[in-house]
DNA sequence: GTCTATAGGCCGATAGAC
DNA sequence: GTCTATCGGCCTATAGAC
């Protein structure tokens, strides 16, 4: 749990603790018995400001995906071409063997099968693949991206590729045990993705 | 369950059982309970074939990992150019929105912590990286993927994107809901990889 | 707000009869 | 091989005192 969250109230532990909880071990894997001990609050406590393990959990997820959000901007909003944006995404600095706290949650059946806990985590992916796609765009149209040769390169379909490849680096740097996996699968998509200039 | 899994023994049934519940719910998720009414069986008869739920799950981890391999290697071992058979390994059918049997169960902690269940995922991934590798390298000899204009591209990277960009359609459509982002993901890729004639 | 007590049911496993 | 009985413990709440 971060420092800041130690000295917070109670509800404001449960979320965290709950955060951490669901991106390591799922919906389906975290107990609210879990929570509360990481949380160090009672069972009265989290019942009284949750209406239970569904109503945190969402509670938990939402904050998850505004954080994803704001991480996310803060690099694609910056200086920059478009590649080399896209390049400082893919690059940055990531908890790699944890995976993704939101991705990782469409891989619960409970949270897929539940609208409002699916919702926040759609809606996340959603937003990153359209802001992605704004990006590619301009790369596109300033002919960054094969533009020499004319390909029918699409920016939706790219930005789609590119939110891909992270949520499957993941999935590599885990079986495999090593964040490495992660960074060949990043290396191969810049490769591709990079300016004809620079090949 | 499968119709010859239904006409078989109690240990053909639970482990068929296992793979399916493990496939939708991940290792957390199931339990012996679960697998023993799926399958028809009662805890003696599960107990007698297994020594216990991490025992079957192994059991059935390594026959889907056989099966996924057999798979990608009835398209990857086809005929055609190396982009045709990537292309062809990319646009099999599959059963999108249920993600991949063996990936998914890299977000389970209790897989990953466990040298017995991660082993045969790790192998089946390495594996199939390693194989597309090959089929890459092919392409590369033969100028299909951006030789023309002569860049840096490795095989074992492309390997990389190629499998991290299944693995992360899976939960793009897992997201949204749709098999349609697995796709727009794929074809972002192929437009990438697609030989420069083709441009 | 937080505590303790209590609930009915499932968890993963073992024992022993048949 | 499969069955039923039993186990201690956890699951997700709910109730009511403080």
């Amino acid at each position: 749990m971060s420092a800041a969250a130690l000295n917070a109230g109670a509800s404001e532990r449960l979320i965290e603790a709950t955060r951490e909880l669901l991106w390591e071990r799922g919906y389906v894997g975290t107990s609210p018995k879990a929570i509360q001990q990481a949380a160090g609050a009672g069972q009265g406590s989290m019942y009284h400001h949750f209406d239970g393990k569904q109503d945190l959990a969402a509670a938990a997820i939402r904050r998850s995906a505004a954080e994803l959000r704001a991480a996310a901007e803060r690099v694609l909003g910056g200086e920059g071409s478009a590649y080399a944006r896209i390049e400082a995404y893919l690059l940055r600095e990531r908890d790699v063997l944890r995976g993704c706290p939101v991705g990782r949650l469409t891989m619960d059946p409970e949270v897929i099968g539940d609208d409002t806990l699916r919702a926040p985590v759609d809606e996340t992916i959603g937003w990153l693949r359209g802001r992605l796609a704004e990006i590619v765009q301009e790369g596109l149209d300033g002919g960054e991206f094969g533009g020499e040769s004319g390909g029918p390169l699409d920016a939706g379909e790219l930005a789609a590729t590119i939110v891909a490849t992270v949520q499957g680096g993941y999935v590599l740097a885990r079986a495999s045990g090593s964040p490495a996996a992660f960074d060949t699968a990043v290396r191969g998509l810049l490769a591709l993705l990079a300016p004809r200039t620079a090949r």
